[in-house]
DNA sequence: CTCGCCCTTCAACATATGTTGAAGTCAAGG
DNA sequence: CCTTGACTTCAACATATGTTGAAGGGCGAG
């Protein structure tokens, strides 16, 4: 009685994905083989994405420019349901944005450190 | 009638760069051939740095962290004085804040424009 | 002056992030 | 059914960021 068909919309191909994305087929499956999203085989074995995985790299890429790895940004979306509400994407905004805030805040932390003489500018 | 001597402070050893700035020696050596910091050489063709190398690895690092390239960091060091002023370190901090607010901006965009289901959140 | 530690270069290795090409398979249209 | 384009895997290559090891040389303390 489970509908085993379609559970979810698993129909996209890695080209597909890789054009809504903005990237290489090659770095769909790269992002595929870290975790970073989740594909399902059809029969003859070609990967099936559904609609959040474009989204979820474009994500990616812009994460990766604040100095997140794909490791990192994988264990975010570790969990994460197949098909995310926008409150799902809420969270993960909100963790990357803390992420990068932190990241920027240590920068700014220690170049006040330097920049006001205190004991890395002994020069 | 020049001081050829000791014109600036290039006194340190590549390890007792390494020791301050917390890194390896390879580090060290690699910083300086992607022109993060400078070195004058001994007659013995050793390395010798100045104060500052230690403080712009340490710079370096925490740029890294916010998505930085080594390349850029060297960009952003490019034109810096030998014997950097305080203010000198403030225009450094400056451009590198700024920078990785950028990025935190652009991610935060990106993030608000998906979540709050715009397009990109047709899920 | 010699001893030992730190320095030198260079090549190989390691990890992260991908791209490219070869050889073969699948799937959709005619 | 058959062609054709997109898919598959796998290995090699490429760039960034370093580390490690070998072979040899400098420099300061005694």
């Amino acid at each position: 009685m489970s509908i085993t068909e379609t559970p979810t919309g698993y129909v996209k191909t890695v080209g597909e994905v890789a054009a809504e994305a903005g990237v290489a087929p090659s770095a769909v499956r790269f992002y595929e083989q870290h975790g970073v999203i989740r594909a399902e085989r059809t029969s003859g074995d070609q990967r099936r994405f559904d609609d959040s995985a474009a989204c979820r790299i474009k994500v990616a890429k812009v994460a990766q420019r604040v100095g997140l790895t794909v490791r990192e940004i994988a264990d975010v979306f570790a969990g994460f349901p197949q098909e995310p509400s926008c409150e799902d994407w809420g969270r993960v905004a909100e963790t990357l944005i803390a992420e990068a805030e932190a990241r920027t805040a240590a920068l700014r932390g220690y170049l006040a450190e330097i920049s006001s003489g205190a004991k890395l500018c002994e020069i």
